[in-house]
DNA sequence: TGTACATCAGTGAACGCGCGTTCACTGATGTAC
DNA sequence: TGTACATCAGTGAACGCGCGTTCACTGATGTAC
């Protein structure tokens, strides 16, 4: 039953893909490697023909969710640039859309816990695509010096993860609700 | 070897405080009761003494370590009235400190991926806790309604907790320093 | 281009292991008289 | 206050289960001539 070579790194990107959305939905260590598999649709016996171990997946996922999202912010501040561009950005990730779809977000605010506690490759892809995403939002911030950009964007992404983060911690929809709001009035300028 | 109604209720009370901090530095899925037993001096077999389930004992470690946060915030709170009191909270909850120490620290900060994938009752007690912890910050913020008070509140809240929780996550410690910085110099005033 | 053989993607059963949970047992504590 | 009995906190072995990982096998794909 050997695959051709394409066919096979087909499997192996929906294998990634999977575990980038089930991971963020469920948790690392709550995804088993046969919900991976079967998601991907396969029998979870072929997993090391594509991948060392878990923790390989875990880090490849990571990256891949966290390239989705810096694609998408980059495609966001490009359709407005300055502010008005970084304005929409912040309204998107502070949405109710994106609070409730933990699957499809922000794997930082799904996965930072889970990422501090993880593997040192894992924290390494999780810094590299913390850092792309600080630098496309310092680029938006018009009028201030590079470093002043930087220090502005690490702060209003601290409260832009710590909200959603936050609102999909507790169990009342309007509290959730007014925490996205009070972020956006707070970095929406 | 039946023991005293003082001691099963010591006992019971060190299995909690085990688990409030085995958990949020290990994650809970990743803490085993034997590994809490263990903890608090005993073997496993004794765990259904004390507890239904585990996730009995998730709750109330998570309501024990909400509580010795906000206890913690109230008395930094109460030594100096307003303003003041409110700059050292904030000082104390986003130092390098409490950034390395997650299993003493903020619950929030550590396991709020956790919580959002939790039980019902363990998300009432995450609430529960953000609440008291919202109300308090509030009530130092003078000068404001208390609508306004609490909004403002819920806002450097979502930082502090986006910014301890981003910063644990990634492996440079340069930037975590920074992330923690710019946090402090946004929320003291 | 056709044939013979090596490769290897995917299957499905199996491995040891630790998980949450249960249980028979022990013996000190608590209760009733 | 002393005695007899019931209670139950804690032990340690065992339960079934799903985990990450391994492996023998299959048969289509890729390679070499």
């Amino acid at each position: 039953m050997r695959k051709s070579r394409e066919e096979a790194a087909q499997t192996r990107r929906r294998i990634v893909e999977a575990a980038s959305t089930r991971f963020r939905e469920h948790g690392i260590e709550a995804t088993g490697l046969a919900d991976l598999m079967a998601a991907a649709g396969m029998t979870h016996g072929g997993f090391y023909k594509h991948f060392d171990s878990k923790d390989q997946v875990v880090m490849e996922s990571v990256t891949l969710a966290l390239e989705e999202m810096v694609d998408g912010l980059a495609r966001t501040l490009k359709a407005a640039p300055g502010r008005r561009g970084l304005n929409m950005a912040i309204g998107e990730y502070l949405s109710t859309d994106h609070c409730n779809d933990a699957a499809g977000g922000c794997p930082l605010a799904a996965l930072a816990g889970d990422m501090a506690r993880g593997s040192d490759r894992v924290r390494r892809a999780a810094t590299l695509g913390f850092q792309k995403m600080v630098d496309l939002i310092a680029g938006a911030l018009d009028g201030l010096t590079p470093a002043a950009a930087h220090k502005e964007a690490l702060g209003m992404i601290s409260t832009m993860i710590g909200a959603v983060t936050t609102a999909r911690a507790i169990d009342d929809p309007e509290l959730s609700a007014a925490i996205l709001r009070q972020a956006r009035k707070q970095l929406i300028r």
